[in-house]
DNA sequence: GTGAAAGCGCTAACAA
DNA sequence: TTGTTAGCGCTTTCAC
């Protein structure tokens, strides 16, 4: 691989000069500069980030830690601060933890150690004291998904357990009491704030909970099927499912669709997330949304502030998830 | 940010014995290496990966270039990819290029920029020569979807062709003459293997090519929408559409569900790729397999093996799509 | 406008 | 087992 060194001598020049052709740093005479440029062509020469961070100690990248790469809603995210990224000029490292703890460590670790100049971290299984310990240290490190007691203006969240409770309520006001619930079998945060919206809303509408109509499933299609098998298997009577996520709903009305149970003349369905594939289930879904982009936006600028010194205190920190009529959910009153 | 000096001296030893802790090297005496351990703990010590990289001239970084972050095809390639890295100690860098030849540039610029040991790029908008240009110069970087002249043993693509002369060949099979097309309305290799594959098997089944019964649109849920309204607009008669990929096809259903055009007794549907999304369609949606996952292992496996100096030709490098037959399609032929 | 040289944080060869 | 030191590719200051 090609060196400025190399570069320099076949251009005739000093690296300093071929330097300051690279950067556009300063004035050089445009013969030098085009003596430089054929250099560089003809040798293939690509300047080495390393070696330029090493010196410089300070990076333009900005490091993302999330769950999965292979989930839509985390693309989403990626995406969003990925375009953000490369209108400030900034480039991207994305770090996949696949719900694990350690792995998660190691790639919040990895991001440092690659001096990201801004890290913006959606962990689902990192412990309290471990992240406040990140957050101490890395003071333009940002949290999606997590409300961390001492750092309120670094934390960005949706109000999950509000979200669960507009769904619950939702279905309530269409006349539905005996609401199933599949939540997520994942410890985290969210799971356990949305299962608690789900309680909230029954509660608040006098239905005593039922603790054989919740079943506890993976996040994913999957999930749902396994989810939806069971409760057919209870023999408990319900006329309508709340899932953690649409990815469980998408399944669940799979399962529901190959025993000739209609949605929603049978059994109504509401997800989480308005997550693209909602739109395309039949009948199209009816979800909470959760505004994933306003939040990666809103992340990324407070850590650009902070790394500018600006005030970051203008971006909203906690969201609010809104409902998403469609056709899944059945009007009992009606009947 | 603390340095390899800083923990040196806080431990009371020299720069190279911490170097030695930290890589596990060669032999510390367990006094020396708890030392360095509680100076490297107090001070938040995080080795730069910079400064390793400039002075040792490679990585153990992977580096990948896809279309869209935001896109599970792609989710799923990176996530694999992702998998195998870890299990060799190497770390991953993924840029998206958004389908734009420029930015496509950049990102893989800035891979050779990061020093990358492999490189595995899908390209969709660069021209052959550029990617011949970058080939020859990156000898440890594979090409996804794409068949470079010059370079049989660094390419890794899927009969596109045949995938989807399989898709319409079966739809004929079932008795159906008038199938429509939405095709790619993106210029790649891809969107023109398939289309030709479509107009194969219509002239080898001795149907007459009916250019109205072909649309062009986004690869995308919103592109299949459009396309299935526009050709309902036709007043073209079609028993049956085939899309370049799956997305298009939830689309589309979408569309024809709204329409009352009831799927497959109406008409039927055929996808490609096999995404996600395509079990959880109602009806379930018959598609052509791509076989993502086991290209991109394929890819890693021939980059890792030139690394390595092995032999990369035991590796598959041409990849065979297979009929996924769900409910999407009807029989004619039973009428 | 250009060059010489110092120095970033780190590893590895060599010495002790 | 540990320390000293050269040097990786690059940017930047200071001369000229």
């Amino acid at each position: 691989m090609a060196t400025i060194k190399d570069v320099a001598k076949r251009a005739g020049v000093s690296v300093a000069t071929v330097s300051r052709v690279i950067n556009n740093s300063s004035r050089v005479t445009p013969e030098t500069r085009e003596a430089v440029t054929k250099a560089q062509d003809e040798l293939n020469y690509h300047p080495s980030i390393s070696a330029k961070i090493a010196l410089r100690q300070d990076s333009d990248i900005i490091g993302m830690m999330i769950a999965d790469h292979s989930d839509p809603y985390f693309g989403q995210m990626v995406k969003v601060v990925d375009q953000l990224a490369t209108k400030e000029g900034m480039s991207l490292i994305v770090n996949a933890g696949y719900r694990d703890a350690d792995r998660e460590r190691q790639c919040i670790d990895e991001l440092i150690q690659k001096r990201c100049r801004i890290i913006i971290a959606h962990s689902m299984n990192l412990r309290d004291d471990i992240l406040i310990r990140y957050m101490a240290n890395q003071k333009s490190m940002i949290l999606i998904n997590r409300n961390l007691r001492g750092f309120p203006d670094r934390c960005v969240y949706l109000d999950d357990e509000g979200g669960a409770y507009l769904a619950v309520k939702h279905l309530i006001q269409n006349g539905h009491t005996k609401i199933a619930y599949i939540r997520s079998s994942h410890q985290v945060d969210d799971a356990e704030q949305r299962f608690r919206g789900y309680v909230r809303a029954l509660e608040e509408a006098g239905i005593t909970f039922n603790p054989a109509l919740v079943v506890s499933e993976e996040p994913t299609p999957q999930g749902g099927e396994q989810g939806a098998e069971t409760l057919l298997g209870l023999s408990q009577h319900f006329t309508a499912i709340a899932c953690y996520n649409d990815m469980q709903a998408a399944g669940a009305m799979a399962i529901l669709s190959d025993n000739d149970i209609r949605i929603p003349e049978n059994v109504s369905i509401i997800g989480f997330d308005n997550t693209a594939i909602s739109r395309y289930l039949h009948p199209r879904l009816t979800t909470i949304m959760n505004p994933v982009s306003a939040m990666a936006i809103s992340a990324f600028s407070i850590g650009l502030a902070i790394v500018k010194g600006e005030d970051a205190s203008v971006h909203s920190r906690v969201f609010t998830p809104t409902l998403i009529k469609r056709f899944s959910v059945r009007d009992l009153r009606s009947f």
